[in-house]
DNA sequence: CATGCTTCTGTGAGCGTTCACAGTAGAGAA
DNA sequence: TTCTCTACTGTGAACGCTCACAGAAGCATG
């Protein structure tokens, strides 16, 4: 019966079968195809009805040939990718991007860049052209695969505000010195006055940044700033939690903490559990992500979500007008204030 | 001085310019890139050092015009995707999957079949041939999306047995079952003698293998099966919390429970602690998935580990066999017991 | 009636590669 | 020498599409 169904793959239809089908030649087809513009509606309808009865789908690898397009994006990863890959948000992102591409009928090529090795494949096979532009993710500062792509003159839209890449590339970030702000402003509101800050790396903009919204609070309240109460961490539960062991050491009268990932809160959660230190009674603790730890943490943490699913809509939406010849742009979104248990 | 890196992207070199540089013909070099038999050495050479040269590298829409291949392979998820994109797991084995085929040169795209009209789309864009393969992840019985792939005859593996897709289908899973039965025999050998089950859903294959476990290690030890003992849950955590109810209302003296995941076993702890059972000196309980969640929890739970990552290697093997022409397989990898201090 | 303009349509060329085929050169055998 | 065989090389055609161009048809304007 349906010898169609069985074994190999039948060879596609191709634009020349639509075209005798239709009973018009391949450039109106093509027309058709792309934008309908200079196509009388009776070819149109009978190109459409063509379309749908051979199920012809365009040969994209035909198209990209003479084009010089390929209607394909990369989402490149090189963040050391352990620890991207195990960040909710990062999933988030991900698949945000994908959909949003979709939307526009243009495919995502997952690129992780690990080793050197898979950095130089990666390189070369976007600036061949293999891809019209790239989703970048990399808080690596300095990171030359990016350097790289953005001197060969490839559409390049980061996620976060790059490092050493100069202002000729695009962004998209969650505005973490004013979530940082909210916050601090927050931990006042609740007439807290010792407030202590665990950063994150101070080599990335986004640690710098959020630093920075703390600072600028305290100052504008017309507080002193007292340098004890700053500790630097790296992102990592254990460095919160040492972080939260100097800070008691240094300044046992703190009564908050503004912790730059919920990740690190929770690690400061444990120190002040073990100090003996009740939460939010004896101090406030504020984190940063809304990431699952967020939650998962007792008491649950009050934090500084940021708006992954429209960084993402961002990125894709201006990647895709820099790809159109637009000049690269940067933009920066609104962080919103969680509250929970602790504070 | 370097025109080349100030805006737009330079056309890229032709294999055309290879031949011309290396001073042999189009032929000679399209041989030596695609396997190089039947070249000089001579002429391998100077192809080789031309490419350098040049910085060529080759077409690959081009390329698949010709040949039919698009040397590329789709990600294909079809779940419901939140829970999928949640599980650390899925990201495990998306980027091995990933690597594993970037070490082919083989580009994964990514592809999210949540809408109908994703799904569609996806559906023509794969059996237009813009991919040479899917590796599929679904737990959707009698998913139309791989049914229609299957009947198209595009070559496809999915990640865990897949319901209703008849013997045509290749598929990577864990031992299920072996690792039911490991984790069971574990429980025995710590002396528990009453021993209640929370299964996965019952109608995908790894819940049913999982309590298929269950049952036959305890006919082999002789013990009579108490159906009271047996409780179904759908992997959530709340799903876990409430069976650990049911069991301990219907068999008040279990002393271990062997859980089908490890997020439900994460609710059978909670549900435990409330009824002031002790873990695990009155009530051992174990795992299945090894997620974050077995470490996250206390106490830290004893689980079964499933090889994601030979997981991902395999399906990447028998995709790309499969597209070389060989049948389809069903590969089964063992699992391992991790022992922590729920047990 | 010619002229111009707009809207629409068909045609040939070409994108960069692979593949089949025809050919060349050199070695060894008759 | 001549023939055959092997190892290698070059060439034209094709893959399916888009683009530029030429031309046709319709209509208003001179």
């Amino acid at each position: 019966m349906t010898m169609s169904n069985t074994g190999g793959r039948r060879k596609p239809p191709t634009i020349h079968d639509v075209a005798r089908e239709a009973g018009v030649s391949r450039g109106t087809v093509s027309r058709v195809l792309n934008g309908g513009h200079y196509v009388s509606p009776a070819a149109a309808e009978a190109v459409n009805t063509a379309i749908r009865k051979t199920g012809y789908v365009v040969n994209r690898h035909a198209r990209s040939l003479i084009t010089g397009r390929s209607d394909s994006v990369g989402f490149l990863l090189t963040e050391p990718q352990e620890r991207f890959f195990e960040d909710p948000n990062f999933n988030v992102l991900l698949r945000g991007c994908t959909q949003a591409l979709a939307a526009h009928d243009i495919p995502l090529l997952l690129m992780l860049a690990g080793t050197d090795d898979e950095r130089r494949r990666i390189t070369r096979y976007i600036t061949a052209g293999h891809v019209d532009g790239v989703l970048l993710v990399s808080s690596h500062s300095g990171d030359p695969v990016a350097e790289e792509l953005r001197a060969a003159g490839v559409p390049l839209v980061a996620c976060g505000k790059p490092i050493g890449l100069g202002s000729k590339v695009s962004y998209v970030a969650a505005d973490d010195r004013d979530g940082a702000r909210d916050m601090v402003r927050h931990l006042l509101a609740l007439g807290r006055r010792r407030i202590g800050v665990v950063t994150g790396p101070l080599d990335t903009p986004g640690g710098v940044e959020r630093l920075a919204g703390y600072r600028e609070v305290l100052s504008e309240a017309g507080m002193e700033i007292d340098e004890r109460l700053i500790v630097s961490g790296d992102y990592s539960r254990a460095s919160g939690e040492a972080g939260a062991e100097r800070l008691l050491a240094r300044a046992p009268d703190v009564d908050a903490v503004f912790v730059a990932s919920d990740l690190m809160a929770q690690g400061v959660l444990t120190a002040l559990h073990r100090a003996g230190r009740r939460v939010p009674d004896d101090v406030a603790v504020g984190g940063f992500d809304d990431s699952p730890a967020a939650v998962a943490a007792s008491p649950e943490l009050t934090t500084i979500r940021q708006p992954w699913d429209r960084i993402s809509a961002e990125m894709v939406r201006v990647l895709l007008a820099q790809i159109g010849g637009e000049d690269p742009a940067a933009v920066i979104l609104p962080t919103e204030l969680v509250k929970r248990e602790s504070t």
